[in-house]
DNA sequence: ACTGGCTCCTGAGGGC
DNA sequence: TGCCCTCAGGAGCCAG
């Protein structure tokens, strides 16, 4: 499931392929996504040429000219360059011919993820305007976390994973920074000490790098722009070890639910 | 200003 | 073998 590192991990193999490439040709085969495709995106990006491509949170931004192609992946998404003849597949929903005559493929089983064109001033859509911080960008720290926490009631672990608050933290890392930042996930955000926060945002920013070098975490469905998983998921600590042993102390690890995700932790590492 | 719950969707995996 | 049920989850949105 794609979080920050498998976002970044697929815009760093797409783009070298990408830029500098003219969009000649485009295909929707099913519109029905997190947002309903705009029946116009062909038309308009049909001619265009990207000049580069970014991410911002989990969204690609395919620049075009004054706009932008903004693609979400969601949950089972993936963009991958295939080179003609391939087959199309099942939840193939989205072509994009290039200049090169490579195709970039959009394929989205569950259909969380989106595609939006943003005609003017990208930054300003209603979907990035209100985004925090980037987790590995020198404004999110402890003390940032601290300052956002104190009014904070709701358990760090919901408070960690507010893109309002910081961007790109889903639940798989969430869960990992905790764990070796040795916090409670339900602790209530406005409870955890300055020193803490210190510590959180130093985890938060190793665990995602040290997964954006392993190519990300495939856990069912990730793959990245050449169609290769990722293989963070055999560094996993807690993340989907409900019931094994605490990798630190071997207490068993346990399995909840918290504001609708699972969760794991290690009720004696983590207070 | 926050918080928690709901929602979209398909496929995997377990139980019988 | 096959069917049915449950679960997984990003994140926008809304009600309280």
């Amino acid at each position: 499931m794609p979080e920050l590192p498998e976002v970044e991990t697929t815009r760093r193999g797409l783009a070298p392929h990408v830029e500098g490439q003219r969009i000649t040709q485009v295909q929707v085969f099913e519109p029905r996504l997190r947002w309903p495709v705009d029946p116009g995106l062909a038309q308009v990006l049909t001619g265009l040429t990207v000049a580069r491509l970014e991410r911002r949170a989990k969204y690609l931004l395919f620049r075009l000219g004054a706009g932008a192609l903004m693609v979400h992946l969601g949950m089972s998404g993936s963009l991958q360059l295939k080179h003609p003849p391939f087959e199309r597949l099942r939840h193939d929903h989205i072509l994009l011919t290039l200049g090169s005559g490579a195709v970039l493929v959009f394929n989205d089983p569950r259909r969380f993820g989106s595609l939006h064109w943003l005609g003017s001033a990208p930054e300003d859509h209603r979907l990035l305007a209100h985004l925090g911080p980037e987790p590995l960008s020198s404004a999110f720290d402890g003390a940032y976390l601290a300052a956002q926490a104190k009014s904070r009631s709701a358990p760090v672990k919901a408070f960690l994973m507010d893109g309002s608050v910081v961007v790109g933290v889903g639940n798989i890392y969430a869960t990992e920074a905790l764990f070796l930042a040795g916090i409670h996930p339900r602790r209530p955000a406005r409870r955890i000490s300055a020193a803490r926060y210190d510590r959180l945002a130093a985890e938060v920013k190793t665990v995602l790098t040290q997964a954006i070098a392993a190519g990300g975490t495939t856990l069912r469905d990730f793959v990245d722009g050449s169609g290769r998983p990722g293989y963070f998921q055999q560094t996993l600590h807690a993340y989907g070890r409900a019931g094994h042993p605490c990798p630190r102390c071997a207490t068993p690890l346990r399995g909840e639910r918290l504001a609708q995700r699972a969760t794991v932790f290690c009720p004696r590492c983590q207070r």
